[in-house]
DNA sequence: CCACATGTAAACCGATCGTTTTACATTGCA
DNA sequence: TGCAATGTAAAACGATCGGTTTACATGTGG
């Protein structure tokens, strides 16, 4: 295993569970098996690294949301979360802990989800036959919601998102 | 204004800002103009006073959202957002912050999301005239996927978030 | 007048922060 | 054989972390 991919593989996993902030150089040094003089010609710095976090979690993610329905945008979420758990949104998260003050991080963020806006848009055009832009904004907003109410809500969250989805691209189609 | 309330109220400002662990003791000791032996006396601990900032946000943000309709309900977070800010739900920030394994903050963000989810069960009831377990659940997706996409999508995110729970309401009633 | 509670500023605790540097080992290529 | 690249472990950088303590100022009530 390539050594940088073990290295954002390793901080991916940290960061994710114990946030940003609280993770350590030396714990990530650790994690990916180098010294920290490895790690920061890597890595450049510790912000640099959680943008090459994000970077390769939005391509694994997005990859997991090439569908061409709603409906299987919510089956894609669920089995996105049996996988990586379900502890919010790595995005959002790490963009509020630095406050948006990490510009390699708020930049990182700022482009997932603008890619992820506009897939939601390209599927709800695939499923409806035609763009609709009131309708991909509900299903962001169910998506996004089904990914945070999971934190405490469980599985049923995604099956309500789901459930709801369905009947609103029904009434459109209607 | 009392010492203590001005301490809560500091903390939350920087703790909402700039994130729970990036806040250190000196800038909160500041922001409340009181020195670090006072607030430890008042405080208990960073973690604990936490605690106490998601406490009095738990009954500001219940307060805010004593409604008896689902649209009254968006509407409340609209309100409150405009007052507020948007930069996600605090609770959940903290909570993944810590990664749950700061006991008083897990505890008080455990007792708010559970009371928040009677409360949304509450409120589609009195909408409704008889509770619905489903709807509910929708609802809250809902409510908590406008407080995340208005992050990045603005007001827009809880304006589809309405007009969906809307729909939602409606469908049942029907 | 004294005792007490409550506050302050500031030094101090050991630990850890992100980052750089030092000194040395290993490897592949000329 | 020897040089350059790449890695290591570990020390050191100044800063800051959460938390405690010391020494002193205040006002209040018996």
């Amino acid at each position: 295993m390539d050594p940088t991919t073990r290295m954002i593989a390793a901080a991916e996993h940290l960061f994710d569970r114990h946030g940003y902030t609280a993770t350590g150089i030396d714990r990530l040094t650790e994690a990916a098996e180098m010294s920290s003089r490895t790690l920061y010609k890597r890595a450049g710095s510790k912000a640099q690294l959680m943008a090459q976090v994000l970077e390769a979690r939005d391509r694994r993610f997005m990859a997991g949301i090439e569908v061409r329905s709603v409906d299987a945008l919510f089956a894609a979420l669920e089995a996105w979360m049996q996988a990586e758990g379900t502890r919010g949104c790595l995005f959002l998260r790490s963009r509020a802990e630095t406050g948006g003050e990490t510009p390699e991080i708020a930049e990182a963020v700022a482009a997932h989800k603008a890619r992820f806006h506009r897939r939601i848009g390209e599927i709800v055009a695939a499923d409806l036959g035609q763009e609709d832009s009131a309708l991909t904004e509900q299903v962001l907003v169910l998506f996004e919601g089904a990914t945070h109410a999971a934190v405490y809500r469980g599985a049923e969250a995604v099956t309500a998102a789901r459930a709801a989805a369905g009947l609103l691209v029904e009434g459109v189609r209607a």
